[in-house]
DNA sequence: AATCCGGTTCTTTTT
DNA sequence: GAACCGGATT
């Protein structure tokens, strides 16, 4: 081989490596790899971000260069001696055009596409290329599968066969209540038919690409598929008419206009080199058909993921697709990543320990080189209140030695255990937030809002027009808007056109006056549109009479609907500042639709996190508690007998305990009230499957039998665990619990000397020290004190009391 | 049109 | 145990 090419060669990997050496060997190799079907088994914590964000770069920067034997044909000698010089010295100076030089085809910005689940990720993903790229990441792609759908769909919407300029996104909500609309024009009972199974009916047909027509033959004589296809088949019809899509729609109609349209999907091809999938084990059938498409016959495609993390079977997707990707692509390299670097040795020891006994896994060990870290804390409570309280004991514990609240979180498998996990955290005085209730635009006054600007946008949106046609109150009956609905429904047209034209229709006489002022309100809406949304929203909330109607009274109720409203306009210009002041409307219905505000998590200060394990996924803390760890809630007992579902139980439990980086907690009651009723369940099997060596078990002994209360006092030993003066007081007078869910500190604990902000102070272990802010904390109160040559910490006052005397 | 009552339901939910 | 929805009641 001539010398020239070898000498390049050596000199090009001598620059890649320097720009990569940072990374492990399995990350680098991820980088590095550019053409061709690529797998990413990707352990919790083992850097999976990271990897992406380098092999973007690396495609960048690098093109293919680092994956190849071929050298740039123009390579000269000169441009070789500059590259070994720089390797030999390594002047930062000189590495943009050491990098250059050594680029064989590099990837153009908007030629990649990564595509993530969350907007979230696909937020983190943009912020931190664009630290590392600058400029250069804002032409990427790196979206949502939705939002890249629904911005391929509105460049080609004149190839959908609309019946208006536009489509409009339903989200659940309203898919649900146009189910609703549906069932009662059918005469069918919402008992037998829940819509949440109509929905999801629907929605694993169009998982698998099937027509109403075809869900109707497959039904064959089953009476009740053949009406579940029929509701189908209306709710399509609907949609259509309405000009709406919902979430299942955008990527069905997305994988259908590719397929159909060779136009299209040769555009699409030819535009995206280098394709990226984060969180693959998640994918359903409908993303992988999109991506295979958009993949082309190059296959440059990326998949990321972990097999072992797939919690969302029950949303349609199959982790068949990570499974089987080197089937689906051919000659698809795999890189395992399974150096982790989020969490102690004893964490992920216990975490594999659960899921070896899963059978449909590729199977991956991880491993760290951080040390054993703390055991495993296993605690037993008697009953709810009492594992609560002891979540918040070690919380404040904890805070007392220093922590942060937000190096805290408390995982449980169901919403329904965070209310007294929430009581706890209000009776210690311990911030917290809770992620996964009520999103912000799901709160009445906001959908009603949102409900006016889409029929401004979209007046053939019948759904929301029904909304607010008589909201606030214009005398517009329900009798009036059946029969409207009626003759829309003969005519084949929209109920705003029937509206326009209700004076033509004797049966609509009573309800005219508040037709009038409705369709007049909507003409001049959409007259507005072409001025800013902000300009266009006053006007709204002026001409609809709806903040007067909230004004009539001010009751608590109103006065917060009237916040929220206030609020939305807060997100619009914000909107059209992101925008540069170009957002239209539609885009804003758009961001309103697939954004929720799940993605603001961890941006409101320090507070002490409360979760599903699900909503978990993909975060990390210092701390974390799994609390209801029980047979029943934790495997389900739905799930429980059922192979599959216990698989995803058990990746579910894998997932909470890779959460944690340096400290678990895992609790469960003997005693819990569930659905108002009393259960007595046995600790969960996944963690029995965590060996003893990892755990210590508290409370170590029972207390005296029949107090009916238990501190988790450990006594000696543990000297880790000393937080027996938040525990429940025992209280010896009654043999059985009585309905008494308070604790309070014990009096006893009360200590002598509660000082005072500017105190000078002396600590057995720091030395002295001046106060600087005392905090009532529930019971105790929280100190800051600067001590003189320790620094400042934050002490609970109970805790501290007995090494603490005024100087 | 507003309010009350009573029966029902209760995994998880990135979009 | 609580929240939510639909129907009935005024």
């Amino acid at each position: 081989m001539d010398t020239f090419k070898t000498r390049f060669l050596a000199a090009r990997q001598a620059v890649i490596d320097m720009s990569l050496r940072d990374l492990n060997p399995q990350q680098r190799q991820a980088a590095e790899a550019a053409d061709g079907p690529l797998l990413i088994l990707a352990g919790a914590g083992s850097g999976k971000t990271t990897v992406l964000i380098r092999r973007i770069a690396c495609l960048l920067r690098f093109g293919r260069a680092a994956d190849t034997e071929e050298i740039p044909p123009e390579a000269t000698e000169e441009d070789l001696e500059f590259l070994e010089r720089y390797v030999r010295l390594g002047s930062p100076e000189d590495r943009e055009r050491a990098e250059a030089l050594c680029a064989l085809d590099p990837a153009m910005p908007w030629q990649i596409l990564a595509i993530t689940f969350t907007n979230k990720a696909a937020g983190e993903l943009t912020s931190r290329l664009e630290k590392l790229l600058g400029a250069e990441a804002g032409d990427l792609w790196t979206s949502t599968f939705h939002s890249a759908c629904v911005r391929i769909l509105r460049r080609n919407r004149d190839r959908l066969g609309l019946n208006g300029a536009d489509f409009t996104i339903y989200d659940t909500a309203d898919s649900q209540s146009l189910i609703k609309r549906i069932l009662k024009d059918f005469a069918m009972e919402e008992k037998s038919y829940p819509p949440r199974s109509v929905l999801s009916f629907i929605s694993a047909a169009k998982n698998k690409m099937q027509d109403p027509e075809d869900c109707r033959k497959a039904a064959g004589i089953d009476l009740r598929r053949q009406q579940l296809a029929d509701v189908y088949r209306e709710y399509r019809r609907r949609m259509l008419q309405a000009d709406a899509m919902d979430f299942d729609d955008l990527l069905l109609n997305t994988v259908r206009l590719l397929e159909n349209d060779g136009e299209v999907l040769d555009y699409y091809r030819r535009k995206f080199r280098y394709i990226l999938v984060d969180e693959y084990q998640d994918t359903n059938m409908l993303q992988y058909r999109l991506v295979s498409l958009l993949a082309g016959e190059r296959k440059n495609i990326c998949v990321v993921g972990d097999d072992d993390q797939g919690i969302y079977k029950f949303r349609g997707a199959t982790i068949q697709n990570i499974l089987e990707f080197e089937e689906d692509f051919p000659g698809a390299r795999v890189i395992k990543l399974e150096q982790n670097y989020r969490s102690t040795s004893t964490i992920l020891d216990a975490a594999n320990a659960v899921i070896r006994h899963n059978q449909g896994r590729k199977g991956k060990t991880l491993w760290t080189s951080n040390g054993k870290g703390d055991l495993i804390t296993l605690y037993t409570a008697g009953n709810e209140n009492e594992e609560a309280q002891y979540v918040a004991g070690r919380i404040l514990a904890s805070f007392s030695a220093g922590g942060n609240w937000r190096d805290h979180a408390v995982l449980y498998r169901v919403n329904a255990l965070s209310n007294r996990l929430e009581y706890a955290m209000k009776r210690n005085g311990i911030p917290y937030r809770i992620y996964g209730g009520t999103r912000f635009y799901d709160r009445a006054e906001i959908k009603d809002m949102l409900a006016y600007l889409a029929v401004v946008a979209n007046p053939g949106d019948d759904l929301r027009l029904r909304r607010i046609l008589n909201n606030p109150p214009r005398g517009i009956g329900d009798t009036t808007v059946e029969r409207a609905g009626q003759l829309a429904a003969e005519q084949g047209s929209s109920l705003y056109e029937i509206l326009c034209h209700a004076e033509e229709y004797p049966e609509l006489r009573r309800g005219l006056n508040g037709i009038r002022s409705f369709t007049a309100l909507i003409r001049d809406l959409r007259e507005k549109r072409t001025e800013t949304l902000d300009v266009l929203y006053d006007e709204l909330l002026r001409r609809s009479g709806y903040v007067a109607m909230l004004e009539e009274r001010d009751t608590q109720e109103n006065i917060t609907r009237l916040e929220n409203i206030q609020e939305l306009k807060t997100n619009i210009l914000s909107f059209i500042r992101e925008r540069s002041g170009v957002g239209t409307l539609e885009d804003f219905l758009d961001e309103m639709a697939l954004y929720s505000d799940t993605d603001e998590m961890g941006k409101e200060g320090d507070c002490v996190s409360l979760m599903t394990m699900h909503s978990a996924k993909g975060l990390e803390f210092p701390t974390v508690f799994v609390v209801g760890a029980e047979d029943g809630l934790f495997p389900g007992t739905k799930a429980i007998g059922e192979d599959e579902e216990m698989e995803e139980e058990r990746r579910l439990c894998y997932v909470a305990i890779t959460r944690a980086k340096q400290k678990l907690y895992i609790t469960n009651a003997r005693q819990r009230m569930v659905f108002g009723r009393t259960q007595n369940n046995m600790l969960s099997r996944f963690i029995q499957d965590i060996p003893e060596e990892y755990l210590q078990k508290l409370p170590m002994r029972e207390t005296a039998a029949g107090t009916g209360f238990r501190a988790y006092h450990t006594g000696s030993g543990s000297g880790s665990e000393n937080s027996g003066s938040y525990s429940a007081a025992r209280r010896p007078e009654r043999s059985r619990p009585a309905p008494r869910p308070l604790y309070s500190a014990p009096k006893s604990a009360a200590p002598a000397y509660v000082p005072k902000v500017g105190d000078r102070v002396k600590h057995k272990a720091f030395g002295g020290g001046t106060v600087l802010t005392v905090k009532t904390v529930g019971p105790d109160r929280m100190l800051e004190i600067a001590f003189d040559d320790s620094g400042t910490k934050k002490l609970m006052l109970s805790a501290a009391a007995r090494f603490l005397q005024k100087e």
